[in-house]
DNA sequence: GGGGCCATGTAACCCGTTACATGATTGA
DNA sequence: TCAATCATGTAACGGGTTACATGGCCCC
């Protein structure tokens, strides 16, 4: 499945632009889900009009470039409903936080802290944002999907909180409890 | 980061041949987070060689291509701890099944379900599989990315078992309770 | 005055996947 | 006998990202 589908089924949800567009897969409800950026969605939204999937009004505006609000057509609709019904291939995953998280014996404890650090405040504040969403567009899919992400960036963050410790627990040592700067830093690596 | 670092943290773990690395983004504990083919493995293993950042034991078998053992090296593992120490990108996921299930309104109820399945499938066997796995190569950071596929695994499964009515919902009628044979399939739109 | 938002698009590049090429062994 | 596992590699192709190109408005 690729951008251009993924566009169709934005263009579901009411007419918009390749702005607005991009904007659904950076703030809006794709963010959860999938990721495009502007150098695949315009060529994309070019392509889908010579296809005749989507049409287009142009709103001359003095001082911008010409507005291009897309609109689904009927063929349009068609064609994203087939994309759907084809099987879903596996759900793919990258994630170099993880990665780091898992050869966290290799990191300095000061990186691996920031990459904690980060990773926390990633998903508490997806988490935040999802919520803050009020679901006005309302279909059993939708809401179906957002509690799916809700309860993922939420069950990410607790993990988080509640296993903190075991992250940044020393190999050995046990003796240093009531120190309040962080002690020892050995062996880092850096150059 | 690319396919050479990871494979470089394949390396960490222990000698391995191509083959073997694919299987830990298969199977192994890499598949959680990443995933990569052979058509990328083998010519990273060649870069990485050539760099000087592996290096190979070539064991002839009759009757088999010769296996090619590859071993990090200092300046292999030098290297790998310069990548981890680079802050991470956003982590990517590309979900066709979430997006299926967000536009469950403009699916046909056979197809949504089988969608449903075997996403919940996946989540379920990826979760035993996990559990399997008895951690022996255990380093705080292992089980710490261990735990967290765990969690991710078990509260998608949890999600989708709790809230499945929601999904399968009709939109509007409320009296067909009794019966026994999915009662109306309308509007599949298959042509 | 500077950064962020609105607004569209192109081109070079990178990286990875898919499919192809080869082939024996083992177990159901 | 057929599928899976072991085992390595290449080439074509595709799809998306990054960076570039342009430029005014609005708020701090």
């Amino acid at each position: 499945m690729d951008v251009k589908t993924l566009c169709l089924g934005a263009l579901t949800m009411g007419d918009a632009t390749g702005y607005e567009i991009r904007k659904m897969f950076e703030d809006g409800p794709f963010a959860q889900f999938f990721d495009a950026s502007y150098g695949s969605i315009y060529p994309a939204l070019g392509h889908l009009l010579k296809d005749e999937l989507v049409s287009v009004t142009q709103l001359a505006q003095e001082k911008r470039p010409d507005k291009k609000v897309y609109s689904l057509t009927a063929a349009g609709l068609a064609h994203f409903k087939k994309a759907l019904a084809v099987p879903p291939t596996k759900d793919k995953i990258r994630s170099e936080h993880v990665v780091r998280l898992f050869f966290a014996d290799y990191m300095s404890k000061t990186d691996l802290i920031a990459v904690y650090q980060s990773y926390l405040t990633h998903f508490q504040s997806q988490a935040d944002h999802l919520r803050s969403l009020q679901p006005e567009n309302t279909t059993s899919g939708r809401l179906f999907a957002r509690g799916l992400g809700l309860k993922f960036y939420d069950a990410m963050a607790a993990y988080l909180i509640e296993n903190r410790d075991q992250l940044f627990e020393e190999p050995v040592l046990a003796a240093a409890e009531t120190t309040n700067e962080t002690p020892d830093l050995q062996e880092l690596g850096n150059d």
